[in-house]
DNA sequence: GATCTAACATACAGTCTGTATGTCACGGGA
DNA sequence: TCCCGTGACATACAGACTGTATGTTAGATC
């Protein structure tokens, strides 16, 4: 037989739990969130819980990847059409690139629990592996392609790829909390140019 | 009476907790201590704890800005030492500047407390704060220096600083969690350095 | 020297996490 | 079909931890 009824509400209620903690955690934050909240948003009891996760930061580790994993998914998707439709250098879709991450991840879920509560939760390890698999494998090889196509100066890949990410990351929380976010987005998204700009090969 | 006896010993109680939750919240993080770890650190009692601070957070935050303060005033002295000797253009002790802020900020300290934590715990609006008392206001003061200057391209100072500090504290945590760290100090200064002079005037 | 207050210590209540135990439905074999 | 084993939960409990309320003492003030 193939995929069982039975099966299939078992992923449900693990699916249940993954939104209602996603929501939670996004909204008042990892250490904020009591697990009777959201296991009574899921309509479940902390016995799924424990059954499902091995504990609370578990069940972070479980949000944290298909928050990233949504927004990685996005981005792509949203690069792909872009490349389709104009196919540019590679230094052209990464400068697209950079933008478009900032417009996708001004989401408030990825700010909060990837970039604010995911480092002091998992910890400098395991919050790295999530990101390394999500977002600097993507970037590290778009800089690669870039490099090799002599556009960029050459550098060392993995540290450029985590201080870009890291600048990225910084916009789209500057944009989040400014009061005019719209005037925000503009200066951070010009800044951001101007930095990749100024790594072209002079 | 001028300093009284009875306030140093309260001055006392009260950098003794610092201290100690100083090292407790490197050493372990801010959710992974105790405050009875802290006080019996500090040869207290709770009741000192709770009298002295508002609650935990209150603790966290004295604690954060102990050690901001601390790696200000060593990067302030270390600028001041430097442009003494050799009195350089504005653009130069920027740029020496920001390798002297890897070298100071590599203290476990510091990444922990004021990089990992502080975001999480203290949330967006309080870490600001603090960030931008310590950290941001030189970094503006210099990069506008270098604009007036017409060192580097008129950029929004504010969303520059607040990217480039971004930038030095991945380099910083880079350095910190790599494998071969002397080789990731390199690497990752030679791209901060790399990143800096794709700012000046073209 | 009496009193008043600040600086603590102690005791307590509430909350939260994780675990141990119990129950029930579903699936498979005799 | 009946029985039984196992997985998917629910429930009950123990331990830990935070914050508060109350008590006590040493020093400042008059």
């Amino acid at each position: 037989m193939g995929v069982t009824r039975r099966a299939e509400h078992v992923a449900d209620t693990r699916d249940a739990l993954v939104a209602a903690a996603r929501e939670l955690f996004a909204e008042r934050g990892f250490a904020a969130t009591g697990t009777e909240e959201i296991v009574s948003r899921a309509r479940v009891t902390r016995g799924a819980l424990y059954h499902h996760f091995r504990d609370k930061k578990d069940l972070f580790r479980a949000v944290m990847a298909s928050v990233a994993g949504e927004a990685a998914e996005a981005l792509v998707t949203h690069e792909l059409r872009h490349a389709q439709e104009q196919p540019d250098e590679p230094w052209d879709q990464l400068r697209h690139g950079f933008q478009s991450f900032l417009d996708v991840c001004t989401t408030g879920d990825f700010q909060r629990i990837v970039l604010i509560d995911g480092p002091a939760v998992l910890g400098p390890g395991a919050w790295d592996a999530l990101v390394e698999e999500y977002g600097h494998g993507l970037l590290a090889e778009w800089l690669r392609r870039a490099m090799s196509n002599g556009e960029i100066d050459e550098l060392p890949v993995a540290p450029l790829a985590a201080l870009l990410a890291a600048l990225l990351s910084e916009a789209s929380l500057y944009t989040a909390r400014a009061d005019d976010p719209d005037t925000a987005r503009r200066e951070a998204g010009q800044v951001v140019d101007r930095v990749l700009a100024g790594l072209r090969r002079g």
